[in-house]
Order: C-alpha cells, then structure tokens, then sequence
RNA sequence: CGGAGUGUAGCGCAGUCUGGUAGCGCGCCUGCUUUGGGAGCAGGAUGUCGGGGGUUCGAAUCCCUCCACUCCGACCA
C-alpha cells in the first residue's frame, strides 16, 4: 500500500468518528457506564466484595456535592453531629418493620480479636466472641434515636434536628460502581417534633430541598412525589422520594425523605412531657442522598466521549492546555499559570495541563474527565493575548479564539450557559420518555413496542391484579406519585 | 442461595482439548523524529499461569481439593 492510500484508509477509518468511551451508549449501555468512570479516574473496585475505591477526581465531586448540600442542610437550622458506626443488635431489632427490611442485607461484628488459627492464617479467637453482635450501620435510625431518647424531655427540647455525613453498609447481591455498592457515602438527617404535622411538613420540605438542589446544582431533572406502600422505608407511614430518568430511560431513586411517624419514637422512647403536661412520643423524619447522585449525573449527562460535569460541582471548571512547541515554553506555562490565578481571583476552579503528556492526550483527558470549558493556548495566541476556548456540551463546533480580557469577562456566563443547557437538554429528554396512558394495556403495548421510559397513569391500577403481570413481564415497579397529578397518577418504570 | 462462567505481565486476552524452556495486543520505560482533535520508528522491563495436594522424567495444560471474582435470577439508596 502507498503511502496515499494509508493515509486515505486512515481519514476513511477517522469518518467512523471514533468516541473517546467504548463501548458507545448505544452498543452497551451498562458497559459505557463503567467505561465513562474508568475513563474519568472516578472509581474502581476495590479488592473488598462490593466496596469502590472512589479516586481523587470522582472523590472532589462528591467533596463538591457535600459543600454544597451541607449549606442548605444548614439553612434547614439542622446541625451536623456524628454517631458510631456499629450499632448493638438489639437497636435494629426494635422497630419490628424496620429489622425486617434491613436483616438480610446486614455485616454482622461478632468478634474482638484475631488469633493464629490451625493453617497459620489470622481467624476470630473463639474466646473474644462479643456478647452482643453489633451490626455495621445500614442507616442510622435505631441509634441516634437512642440518643434523642436521651436529649428529649420537654417539648422546650424539640425540633431536634440532626445529620450526618457518614458511610454506611449494605450487603448487596449485586453491586456496581456508585449506583449501588455494599459501601456508600451518604448524608443522614434525622429530625424529631413535637407534632405529626410539624414532621410531615419537614419530609415533605426536604424531599424538595433535594429536587431544587438535584436540578440547581448537578442539572439532574427529577419528579418529586411520594412512593407507593410497597416501595415505602421500613418503618415509615410515608416516603417521599426524587425520581430521576437515564438515558437509556430506566429510573433511579436519587433521594428519599420519610416521614416515620411515632414508630421510631415509641421503638426508641423518645419521649417528652408536652404542654399539656403529658407526655407523648415525638415525631420523626429520616432523610438522605448519596454517592448514587454521582452515578445519576453520569448517566444522565455523559455522552459517546465520556463524562460531563456540571459546572457548579465540577471538580475542575476550566482545563487550561498549554499548546507546547519546542524545549522552552516558560512564557506559555507563565501566561497560562497566570490565566490560572485571574480564573481563580473570580472564584473558579481552574487548572493548568502542565504534565508531559501529549497535546492530544491533554485535550482527551479533559474530554473523558466532562471538564465543562477546555482552554487552549498557544504561542500565536499568547503574542496576541488571546486563548481559544471549548464547551464540553457542545463541542469542538464551540471553539472560539477571543481576548484574554473577553474570555475573563464571559465565562461565568459561559458556565452557566453549560448549565443550564445540560439542565433543559435531560428534562426534554425525561419529559419526551414519559407516556401518559388511560388503561394497562396501552402500557402492555407501549412496552411491548420497545418504549424506555416511564409511563404514567391512574394511581387505581396499582391495585389492579393486571398490573401484576405487567410488571413481572417488563419488569416494572411504581417509582413515584408525583405531587405535580396530587397523588392521583403513578409513574411506572424500569428502576436500576 | 439456585444456574452459568472466569482466574496467565498494570489492563484485555491467547495458549489448556493433544503435557516438552511463558506468548500477543494495549499500557509502561529509554532514545530519536513529531506535537492546534487520540503520532511514527527503534530498543527495553515486567509473571509464584488463583492457593494447596497428586500423577509424571517433565504440569498453565491431566486428576483431587480449597479460594476468589464475574454474569443471569431472587434483594436493594
């Protein structure tokens, strides 16, 4: 083969426009989720069952989630505080709904010291066994309930409203990366009233304080409402959750918030003398969001190319890329490094690719990594005192060479502009995937034909004998009824 | 816990049926040439072939046994 024809059989292979992630969303959906993550340096598995290594830049996200949603847990007036990780059997075992729901997913501490066993190896002392097994905390309820029971006397003593921003574990069967592991990350606030009423406004205040967060800050669309009985937190007379759709349009839970009435009260003996001088059991809420809402942005914004970060929690926001040439490039790393400190003088999280990778790569990796704007810089440009700079969301149609001073001046508009453009783009999305049908078997026959996304009907079909069949064929389960159709609709779906 | 499968270099895999000195691709390292959307050439390093036991002159390969992981189901933020 000529050299011609190599280079003509190269740009025919190039026109097959090759994406940065394989396989691409179309090809294996699940399998370009781990590729976008193994792509980004967000995760990997670890070599614990179930358990994730989240690296540095999937970790600075969720430090950036954390901030964030820590401010208005405070706006809330909810105080952070911390409790043990292991939690005595016999807590658990109080709320019998409760127990029931977390029994067979619970790592269990027995023992208190290792010995030498008969194989050399390291094994639990028989004689160190505990008298009381303690359970790796699979949420908190059970135990900082024991410690309100503690802190509440008088009705002077409540609201109390406390959280926590902690791990916990669940032993699932099967795991995978971010969207459900045996361990997550995770914010728990448990709060305790006076009233019924007090604590159903606080479920229902949280639960949309997670929709407005989910949509201002991670762009992530979500339907607000409440879970149906079946789908309901062990122990809860009400669960409301935030319901958001993938692009392959299955649905993922992405943040729930109970209202648990007295039956953790009265299982912990939080109780108080009210004032009418009796004493009465208070009334709880539980509420919580977790690594999964990494997961979630992952599957809602990423493309063939791999991650898109939001730029309000993006762990970087301006990639700067020095176009290097030749041995000595100090006055390119010098303009950009100085680029660098005005971006950062104006609040942004910006850096500098000064590593010896190649150009190419550095663009790539920032691709992969959904930095929202890339900067490239050049020698041209930096006589010029110019930049070009790009929208991840758009893409290289988006590249622009401006002035330094006009690139400064815009790019918080730039960024917010990415934004919302990711915020509207998922919810056109969601909002295209959601079938309104009258009767089952419109739904038999949307599913049946190939629809992904949710459907949406009369709450009266969850007690059809019908909708049985229909979800075990489809495997289908009630995700939310939204407080927009005032309870009386279900949304219908695939749930990861 | 049921069904299926896989453990060989950092990653992805071939080699196993039919026993005979450990291989390929990517990545990594060195050098030169390159560098504005995924470079080319040349050279190089890396292995208790999941663990233990057995058969054999000889085992990644055959036999026994244990272990781990993955996928499908049941469970789930």
């Amino acid at each position: 083969m000529s050299a011609q024809a190599q280079k003509q059989a190269k740009q025919n292979n190039n026109k097959k426009v090759r994406t940065a992630v394989t396989p691409t969303r179309g090809e294996d959906f699940p399998g370009w989720y781990q590729a976008v993550i193994k792509a980004a340096g967000m995760a990997e598995n670890s070599p614990v069952r179930g358990c994730m290594i989240i690296k540095p830049y999937g970790y600075a996200l969720w430090e950036n989630i954390q901030q964030a949603f820590d401010k208005i847990i405070k706006d809330h007036d909810v105080q952070n505080a911390y409790f043990p990780l292991l939690i005595p059997l016999s807590f658990l075992s109080r709320e019998a709904e409760h127990v029931e729901g977390f029994a067979k997913e619970c790592a269990v501490v027995t023992h208190h010291r290792l010995e030498k066993g008969e194989e050399g190896n390291l094994v639990p002392s028989p004689d160190a066994e505990l008298e009381e097994p303690l359970v790796v905390r699979p949420t908190s309820e059970t135990i900082i309930g024991d410690a309100m029971s503690r802190w509440v006397q008088s009705y002077r003593d409540l609201p109390l409203k406390l959280n926590q921003w902690c791990n916990v574990m669940r032993w699932e069967m099967r795991t995978r990366l971010f969207l459900r592991t045996s361990e997550f990350l995770w914010q728990e606030g448990h709060n305790a009233f006076e009233t019924a009423d007090e604590a159903h406004i606080d479920a229902m205040k949280m639960v949309h304080a997670y929709g407005d967060f989910a949509e201002d800050y991670l762009a992530l669309p979500v339907l607000r409402g409440e879970k149906t009985e079946d789908e309901r937190f062990p122990g809860a007379i009400a669960t409301y959750a935030m319901e958001a759709m993938m692009q392959d349009g299955k649905a993922l839970q992405a943040g729930t918030s109970h209202n648990l009435g007295q039956n953790f009260s009265e299982s912990c003996g939080i109780k108080f003398q009210g004032r009418d001088e009796k004493e009465a059991h208070a009334y709880t809420t539980s509420w919580g969001i977790s690594t999964r809402l990494i997961g979630g942005m992952i599957m809602t914004h990423g493309d063939d190319d791999g991650m898109i970060m939001p730029p309000k929690v993006a762990p970087v926001q301006v990639q700067i890329i020095p176009i290097t040439k030749g041995d000595d490039n100090t006055d390119l790393l010098e303009y950009c490094f100085g680029l660098r400190e005005e971006l950062k003088e104006r609040g942004l999280r910006a850096n500098v690719d000064d590593s010896d990778a190649r150009t190419p790569d550095k663009m790539w990796g920032a691709v992969k990594k959904g930095i929202p704007i890339r900067v490239e810089v050049g020698g041209r440009e930096m006589e010029a005192g110019q930049l070009t700079h790009v929208r991840r969301d758009i893409g290289k149609d988006s590249k622009e060479t401006v002035s330094r001073e006009e690139f400064l001046g815009s790019v918080q508009e730039i960024l917010d502009d990415i934004q919302g453009n990711l915020l509207n783009k998922a919810r056109e999305f969601m909002m295209a995937n959601i079938k309104d049908v009258d009767s089952l078997s419109e739904a038999q026959d949307l599913y049946a034909g190939g629809h992904a996304g949710f459907v949406r009907t009369d709450v009266n079909v969850l007690s059809d004998p019908e909708f049985e069949k229909l979800k075990d064929e489809f495997k289908l389960t009630p995700r939310v009824m939204p407080f927009d159709d005032k309870g009386e609709k279900v949304i219908i779906g695939k749930a990861y």
